[in-house]
RNA sequence: GGGAUUGUAACUCAGCGGGAGAGUGCUACCUUGACAUGGUAGAAGUCGUUGGUUCAAACCCAAUCAAUCCCA
């Protein structure tokens, strides 16, 4: 009496005809989240943790967004099946400039102006903007399926990582890296806020070199200058030559005379002027451009400020010009200097012009007063960091960018004259003066007790917060249980475009302010660009909605095709087609499972005993367990690419090509006992799948997996398929895949002599003494002759059959002869064979010449040299096997 | 000006020292009881160009052409 008797007789599972994601993925998605499946597992073990990049609040998720957000996913999964305990934090950004663009763009439908409102009420209402717009895009992120923990989500701007923020403002400000200082800084006059040099975006413009004529104090004659931005002369405070420019060195001390107005410049002499560029002589504006800041610095000079805050002219400049802005006020000077004679002419100029990366207005180098981080020291400890190789980018190459960035820094400007932001912990006393850095809002000032106080206007930069991120989300400043379970965090997923603005000075300000870094590896994704190549923008519209993708093709679907697609250090260029790559396959799934669930009817679910595996059975385990070992390793090294092509090649081309269709042979008989055995194995195999691909194809294969008879729970924490010994079958995968390849000559010659597939044939396969395969081929003549198309099949191992007038066909071992006399083209399969013969000669020419070459055989490796007596041998039986067809050709 | 990357089938890209690969597209045949979002077979490539290193180069090195990106 077996098991098999007393088991229920298990009924026919119905699947949708077809496979429509619709129907599941959010069914599935709140699954998981309200069973907590996306909490890392309590107790031990090494816990995987990544920080998601916070998006901007009040941004919308794009398809670069969706690529990093996938990507994280499949490394969670991975791992958190893996038996680590994943966390994945979620969040986001405040974004300081665009958020508050963004509000002030609403008021402005309005009619009304942030200054209208008043700071509070200004703040109150981003507030308000923010929560709307967080709706949206945590919906989003969880509509691509993103497995992170949301009850550990966070703001760069809630209560604990404003507490982070000033922790670290103060710390630094007590370690002397903190400094407010007047300097030239990077004005967006459209934002009315300083940037970080970082946030310039150089293009060129084709401007025009301006050619200026400025006279001499004494009245002997002039000299000619060439500016490109001839409104900043009202800032000048001196003409500088070239000190070896014997053309001018007389010069040098002799003071001019400002043309429109009545200001006296002296020339002076200094290394930077290029004495090719316009007339060797230059215009020295220290307070408009960083070069002239330079040189005013090494000369003692003055600095003459002709700009207000909004990027009108003011009080420095002559009254007829106050109040225009930069460009018309070019315009009337070009024309006052025509008109006052001291115009010499103008020229096109091509030159790169910096300009807002928020909101593209051309930034003025603008004089005035900021805070400053020093970062020199910093840097230093991050390059050690990378140098002692604790952090390693994925690909290697960006680390280039990092080490290039971090010698060349320059410190951070990271005061802006917004209101939405962590408002700057600095107060002033207004009766004494005293300035007060605190990590609490004072009520008095600490030198004379004076309630008259006033803090700091300005915010801090958006980063100077995000740098904070992957231990400000775990609760740092605070000695937390996530802090000491999980940080260092393991991984960071992000684009290239971040790595000066967040990755550095992630690692900058974790070294020096945990004495760790944050993450070991980074991963740097590819920029997602549409087909010609181009980044996708809102101003080309050439973008694709992530929703939109998922609305055509499916979560799935969008996932799988960019795993597939993401290869390392290399952008992603598609099209919305591209997607029914992924659709298609998730289809696949679908319907290979759907055809083993309508085979359960009747059936009983039997125990799985590896010494009751068919032969093909083992086939399929061992290859099962090498794409295991495969993926593992390529998820290991971030290749996503590989582990989706694997997964992909496994299912489809082993599983549904073959062994599904294997089975059907079994399927079709009256043996109730096999075929139990047969679906058994196949529903074990199936939920293996579902495990080694869940990472990639999360929906479907939840979906799946929760209607297989033979599992219980969720395969989000199933555990995941590991290579093992017990399902390595090395002898079997060289048996099938002999069977597979004698079976596609006889299909190939089937096709190529246009045989149509009712017509049943017959054939021969004759194997050699020594083939391995023999008795594999003999016990599995109906499946062979099924994959054929053959009435009848006959293994003819004593090489008895009469094969006159059947066309051969050499494999390596064996012979096929198809007996499809009436169809052929004699003369043509003549000349075929004759072809294949050449090439098979040339082939063999080479091999032979290589085993002859002393030198080969001295310096290659043995098992070079192996496989290529391997190869001569292999190609010596297919030229004998051949002449020996060729012969047999020509009898009929 | 400095640096990085990329040039492989019609398209998008893997491979990166030892017999040229995938997906899409294309061609032929197939409405077979999972799937036409499918099946079977096939055609298609001087691996940008020129030198060099090596027994052996698409792969390493140098130069060169083309494209892209970052920094100044």
């Amino acid at each position: 009496m077996t098991a098999q008797c007393r088991r229920p007789r298990m009924k026919a599972v119905e699947l949708e005809k077809s496979y429509n994601p619709k129907d599941f993925e959010d069914r599935i998605y709140d699954d998981w989240k309200s069973n907590g499946c996306f909490k890392p597992a309590e107790g031990e073990g090494n816990p995987f943790v990544i920080v998601m990049p916070p998006p901007n609040v009040t941004g919308i998720l794009h398809m670069g967004h969706a690529l990093n957000n996938l990507l994280q996913d499949t490394l969670i999964r991975f791992h958190r099946m893996n038996g680590r305990p994943a966390l994945w934090v979620p969040g986001t950004d405040h974004a300081g400039i665009a958020t508050q663009n963004v509000v002030e763009r609403q008021l402005a439908k309005r009619g009304v102006r942030r200054q209208d409102l008043g700071r509070e009420a200004f703040v109150e209402e981003t507030w308000k903007v923010k929560e709307k717009h967080h709706t949206i895009i945590s919906k989003q992120l969880e509509k691509i399926g993103s497995s992170c923990d949301w009850t550990r989500e966070r703001f760069t701007m809630d209560a604990g990582l404003s507490r982070a923020v000033r922790e670290s403002f103060v710390t630094l400000y007590e370690r002397g890296l903190v400094y407010k200082g007047k300097y030239l800084v990077n004005y967006c006059t459209h934002c009315t806020t300083a940037l970080a040099d970082d946030e310039v975006e150089y293009k060129p413009l084709t401007g025009k070199l301006y050619q200026v004529s400025y006279p001499f104090e004494d009245g002997s004659g002039s000299i000619t200058v060439a500016t490109t931005r001839p409104e900043t002369m009202f800032g000048d405070v001196a003409v500088a030559v070239n000190p070896t420019d014997e053309r001018y060195m007389h010069l040098v001390g002799k003071f001019l005379i400002l043309p429109l107005t009545d200001r006296r410049i002296p020339v002076i002499a200094d290394n930077y002027v290029d004495m090719t560029f316009g007339t060797g002589m230059v215009k020295i504006t220290p307070a408009h451009d960083p070069n002239d800041w330079e040189i005013g610095r090494r000369h003692n000079l003055e600095s003459v400020n002709i700009l207000n805050p909004d990027g009108t002219l003011n009080e420095n400049v002559p009254p007829k010009y106050r109040g225009m802005d930069v460009v018309s006020a070019r315009a009337v000077v070009v024309q006052d200097l025509q008109s006052g004679s001291f115009w010499k002419g103008e020229s096109e100029h091509n030159h790169e012009v910096g300009h807002c990366y928020r909101c593209g207005t051309v930034i003025e180098p603008y004089l005035s007063e900021q805070w400053f981080v020093s970062m020199r020291s910093m840097a230093e400890k991050a390059l050690k960091a990378w140098q002692d190789g604790e952090i390693t980018f994925f690909a290697k190459r960006w680390e280039n960018t990092y080490s290039h960035w971090l010698e060349n820094i320059r410190d951070w400007c990271i005061s802006r004259q917004l209101w939405w932001g962590h408002r700057i912990p600095v107060w002033y006393c207004k009766d004494c003066g005293e300035m007060m850095v605190l990590r609490e809002d004072p009520t008095e000032c600490v030198k004379c007790k004076s309630t008259q106080l006033v803090q700091d206007t300005d915010v801090l930069d958006t980063w100077f917060s995000s740098w904070l991120w992957p231990f400000s989300t775990l609760g740092w400043p605070d000695k937390t249980a996530d802090m000491a379970r999980f940080f260092p965090t393991s991984t960071l997923v992000t684009g290239y475009d971040i790595i000066f603005f967040w990755v550095s000075r992630m690692i900058m300000a974790s070294l020096e302010f945990l004495g760790k870094v944050p993450f070991h590896d980074i991963y740097i994704t590819g920029l997602v660009r549409d087909r010609q190549g181009r980044k996708m923008s809102k101003s080309l519209g050439n973008g694709i909605d992530p929703l939109e993708v998922i609305e055509q093709h499916g979560a799935d679907a969008m996932k799988f095709t960019l795993c597939y697609l993401a290869a390392q250090g290399q952008d992603i260029l598609i099209d919305m087609d591209s997607f029914r790559m992924g659709s298609r396959f998730a289809n696949k799934i679908w319907n290979a499972t759907r055809f083993l669930l309508m085979n359960l009817e009747g059936r009983s679910l039997v125990e799985i005993k590896s010494d009751g595996f068919s032969a093909i059975d083992r086939w399929m385990y061992h290859q099962l367990n090498e794409a295991a070992a495969k993926v593992a390793q390529a998820i290991q090294g971030y290749r996503f690419n590989e582990a989706a092509q694997t997964v992909y090649d496994l299912f489809w081309n082993d599983f549904c090509d073959w062994y599904v269709e294997a089975t059907k042979s079994t399927l079709a008989t009256k043996d109730d006992a096999e075929k139990d055995r047969t679906v058994s194995v196949m529903l074990d195999l199936l939920a293996e799948l579902m495990r080694l691909l869940h990472p990639f194809v999360s929906f479907i294969t939840e979906e799946i997996y929760g209607k297989l008879p033979n599992t219980t729970g969720r395969v989000i924490d199933a555990p995941y398929p590991v290579w093992t010994e017990q399902r390595n079958f090395p002898e079997q995968k060289m048996i099938v895949s002999l069977m597979q390849e004698a079976i596609r000559g006889i299909r190939t010659m089937r096709s190529e002599l246009q045989i149509p597939s009712e017509k049943k044939l017959h054939v021969v396969i004759r194997p050699d003494q020594s083939f391995p395969a023999t008795d594999f081929l003999v016990e599995n003549q109906k499946l062979v002759a099924g994959f054929v198309g053959a009435s009848s099949l006959s293994i003819d191992s004593k090489a008895q059959e009469d094969v006159t007038g059947a066309v051969p066909v050499a494999g390596p071992g064996f012979e096929t002869y198809v007996f499809v006399r009436e169809a052929i083209d004699i003369e043509h399969e003549i000349a075929k064979l004759q072809v294949d013969l050449a090439k098979n000669e040339t082939l063999l020419e080479g091999v032979l010449k290589k085993l002859a070459n002393e030198k080969f055989l001295e310096n290659a490796k043995p098992e070079i040299i192996e496989k290529e007596q391997g190869k001569r041998a292999e190609f010596e039986e297919k030229l004998e096997k051949g002449r020996k067809h060729l012969d047999l050709l020509r009898t009929l």
